[in-house]
DNA sequence: AATGAATGAGCCTTCATTCAT
DNA sequence: GATGAATGAAGGCTCATTCAT
């Protein structure tokens, strides 16, 4: 007979593993307490036992698969702080694509299906997420950008290479083992070039912005120059 | 009172009218024919009287709004097709983004619900959306990318562009109407801004990668040669 | 154009025809208004016009079926009222046999599942059917056993042969275009043997409830007088 | 208040009994779920819980009051394998009519109703108890017409048997606590007077088919006989 | 005379939650 | 600490019937 003591914390972890899994594929409201516990092995008032009711495991779920992915995943894709910001963004564009295309990693569609269907139980607990990752993303643009940049353009840089990054693995427009529509747009079988994609053609990306970004600038103080000098004329 | 028979189309339109609000904003599972039947002002069996079953009205609203969104947004922007390709990028871009960001629009909305949750009733009819538009958008970039590049780098950049265009408004990541998650990453207050800087992001990130390309092309004749000469030898 | 006054009476016809099927078919609480309008061509509301309401509908049905299937089985079977009465046994259940067997006889369906599940709607109407058929039988019965026979002797023989013909068909324990259930017990293949049986089995059943009649009647005498003389003495 | 844990298995039963008394009355169609689980003192969604669905919940119901009539009513009347063919035939005419005219048997309800409206959720489940019904029958009755008789023969004698003592009942010609239709064919107030009534009409009936069927043995013994002497002249 | 849109009652089923052990 | 039986609200769907033309 096992002990007692030690399966203690057991049941709610299987219960956290299986609604991983289960809020992953369905969302939360597709997703039943009855099937959660079954695949747990557990008792179908265990979840209302152990956290409640529905909600707190919803965002306990989340939670746990939160922790794991960042354990797994660190966001700088293992780059060095002091690397040049090309690296820097590289970095971070393979962390995120290792990211939400790890097939353990239930936290990426567990948000997808809440950005789709908000039950507004994650948004306190989303932001711990999204806001530094944006942030991350933000320093590294900045520093490619050059100090004149204005926030709107770098921001509008970030979401740019964020939006490459989620938006086809969102739509399920990868190959990942290959159940996916038939007939619909093409899938990306080669995550890892697509990476390299996403950095090539956002660094040049960037490179345009910079450099519309500062010859604005010149304009701009060149307007201002001329301006004060019919204004002292 | 108002006539029963000369209104005789009005129900179904009333019924499509509040079914596309309550898919719009629920998803087909959250949406029940009881609210549908409210907002339409109808009783709650006419949704089984006018289209069968639920499935059938979920279907025929998708039917309702994408062909309504078709008129109200001419796919190609505006832009006539002799139009240089960078001009007609633009025109995909801008019409992209006015098409998802208009607020009378609920087609978008439903297939990003679907996308999350799907309920396979509208594989076989979103294709006829989703196809097109990436075959269009193809069409433009290989243009840009010119004849020498690949199937892949192709598929990439018109994956980058559509991305950029569709993730931060799926994501609610712009400001309709202020309702958005306080505290979230910044919106996008400014949408044909953001439009312009898609263009010029992207344009940018074709032509570095065209450079690559060709670069590519031209050692790999390169080294051929090299092989052929040794070969020679 | 087709006159308006010679269509007049077609649809509560075609009404009639279809409810004959369907009710024959599935028995009234699982026909549908709907199946019987859409198989008559007409309206939804063409039943409820025509006949008031289902009820009214099923009963005018059975009224129709019934004077269909006396009009085509008379049920003497065609032998002579003189005619021994052996033969107007065989007469009897001959046509008993081919009327329940008509596979255009829908009376016989309908009898039958209202037996199953009474709606009370055709107690009185059957009574019309029911009691002569028995009736008839009765006579005839009742000449077979002879004169002594007491009441009861005859409404058991009667009911043993009318059930001999009523059961397997009810039943569906006849091959009937083959669609039974595969490895019930076994049906009738020769519907005419299977009568020709019955006569034969039945006529030697009644001749030995008769002589058993007989004896008993003899036996209860002989009590009777012996009981007598033992009182006279 | 009563226990809970105690009474683990009785809603169940509560459910089954309820049920039994339904779907005997009304057929699986008319039966609803309310009904029973009202009848039982359970809650309405007590049959989905312990049952699944109406359709489990029918096929259960009809196992159960099969097993209970088996119990109640051994098949062979209480007659010892051994006895005469005559003795054995009447224990099986008695078992079948004591069986289905035993009030508290809702088997053969059921299954009435199922004959006349097809749910074919008993399909396989009730072969399991007419084949060796008319098995049984068929050994006896084989027996009686002696070796000579042809399979037809046993059939149809089987048939003419089984028909006698489940006709009358199905119909409800029998005194069953007076509720029957008024002025309909005469009732049966004697059932075991019709059970001997039975055994007799049916013990001649059968010797009439074996006398016949001896007969035409003979004859074509005879003519094949004449034949070949016709052949050898 | 006849239609078809519309109604509302009722049915089966699902599911998060509670309760007594 | 943990169970599983039981609950009640709610959802989708069916169908006989009604109503305004």
């Amino acid at each position: 007979m096992r002990s007692r003591r030690k399966d203690a914390a057991k049941t709610p972890m299987s219960l956290l593993a299986a609604a991983s899994d289960v809020f992953a594929d369905k969302g939360y409201r597709d997703a039943t307490i009855a099937e959660i516990c079954e695949r747990a092995g557990a008792n179908i008032a265990a979840v209302n036992y152990h956290f409640g009711d529905k909600k707190s495991l919803y965002i306990e779920t989340w939670r746990h698969c939160y922790s794991e992915s960042v354990k797994a995943h660190p966001p700088d894709g293992g780059v060095n702080e002091g690397a040049p910001p090309e690296e820097r963004l590289r970095g971070l564009i393979k962390a995120l694509l290792s990211r939400i295309t790890d097939e353990d990693n239930r936290e990426f569609l567990i948000v997808q299906k809440e950005r789709a269907n908000p039950t507004g139980l994650l948004n306190e607990v989303m932001r711990r997420e999204l806001r530094p990752q944006h942030d991350r993303m933000e320093i590294v643009v900045r520093e490619l950008l050059g100090p004149g940049a204005s926030d709107m353009r770098v921001e509008f840089c970030g979401t740019s290479i964020i939006s490459q990054c989620i938006d086809p693995i969102a739509a399920g427009r990868w190959n990942n083992g290959g159940r996916r529509i038939p007939d619909a747009p093409p899938a990306i079988n080669d995550i890892e070039a697509y990476g390299d994609h996403i950095v090539e053609f956002s660094l040049a990306g960037i490179e345009a912005i910079r450099e519309d970004s500062e010859r604005t600038r010149k304009a701009v103080k060149r307007r201002r120059r001329s301006r004060d000098a019919s204004k002292r004329e």
